[in-house]
DNA sequence: ATGTCTACGGCACGTAGA
């Protein structure tokens, strides 16, 4: 199985690309993020002549994420259990009378493809750490911790792939120096990605295809991109199972050159998979 | 270079988010 992930910036402003590096890569199973639309508007005809089947979850303007599979796509949940709605900086300006029932914003979508049970994750930015989207971004992950514990009990091999928007170490960003004071590398950030791990994921690092350091991010402005000055903070965590039979795995930075680029290189794993659309077989 | 992208409302370009 050749599973993906992907923050393409706009599905829409994206899809001639989006398109040709579908046919170019041939992935399996493809986790999109900041697909920024509605479900109904996600370009599932144009996607489906290419032989995947969408499962998408979006609101407009903002976030939205999404699963494409050519292995089959079944149990989709929109979310998951406990996904805290961030309540903006105005929270206890509301008449305490007046409870404001928030949705959740489109960040997570999970699917089982091929036997392999997929999530395509948003974390949230966090702005910056003395804001309220901040705390948003940590209760976010303690929720998203406490759903991957229950869907690793279902006992299906996992992957929780996505934009998470942290740097699992220093080794992570181009200079450490700049980040002081800045969101993505706090020990509180980082921490949530290592309680994630606790639970038995395995963070697949990619192999660079120039350079030392597997970043898949690099700013638009000020020419990071061809100064190599990124970021690693689209992660690829895998169940044992999957990590275990992991062949290889790369950023493709090719997708970030060009014209109309997404500020984000895909990340592509290849997994000997064959056995798990078994019925029956070891759990995990 | 606070230097780039994107979507939105609404039809020009300012604003917000990343």
């Amino acid at each position: 199985m050749r599973l993906a992930t992907w923050n393409v910036n706009s599905v829409k402003a994206r899809l001639p690309r989006l398109l040709s590096w579908l046919e170019e890569t041939g992935p399996d199973v493809v986790c999109l993020q900041e697909t920024k639309c509605r479900a109904d508007q996600f370009p599932a005809d144009e996607v489906g002549e290419l032989g995947y089947a969408t499962a998408a979850h979006g609101e407009g303007r903002w976030n939205g994420v999404a699963v494409l599979s050519r292995v089959g796509i079944e149990d989709v949940s929109n979310g998951f259990p406990g996904e805290p709605a961030y309540e903006g900086e105005a929270d206890g300006q509301l008449a305490l009378d007046e409870p404001v029932m928030l949705t959740p914003e489109a960040r997570a979508i999970g699917a089982t493809c091929g036997g392999v049970r997929v999530w395509s994750l948003y974390a949230p930015n966090g702005r910056s750490p003395d804001s309220a989207h901040y705390l948003y971004k940590l209760a976010w992950f303690e929720a998203l911790r406490a759903a991957l514990e229950d869907e690793l009990a279902r006992g299906l091999p996992l992957v929780a792939c996505g934009d998470y928007n942290v740097a699992p170490t220093d080794e992570d960003v181009w200079d450490p120096s700049v980040f002081v004071g800045s969101t993505h590398v706090t020990p509180a950030e980082r921490k949530a990605l290592a309680e994630l791990r606790d639970l038995g994921l395995h963070d697949v690092v990619p192999t660079p295809m120039k350079g030392p350091h597997p970043y898949t991010y690099w700013d638009y402005r000020a020419g990071m991109f061809h100064k190599n000055m990124g970021m690693r903070i689209d992660l690829v965590y895998a169940s044992e199972a999957v990590a275990g039979r992991v062949r290889s795995a790369y950023v493709d930075r090719e997708a970030r050159k060009g014209k109309g680029p997404s500020d984000h290189a895909p990340v592509v794993v290849d997994i000997d998979a064959a056995d798990f659309g078994r019925t029956g077989g070891a759990p995990g």
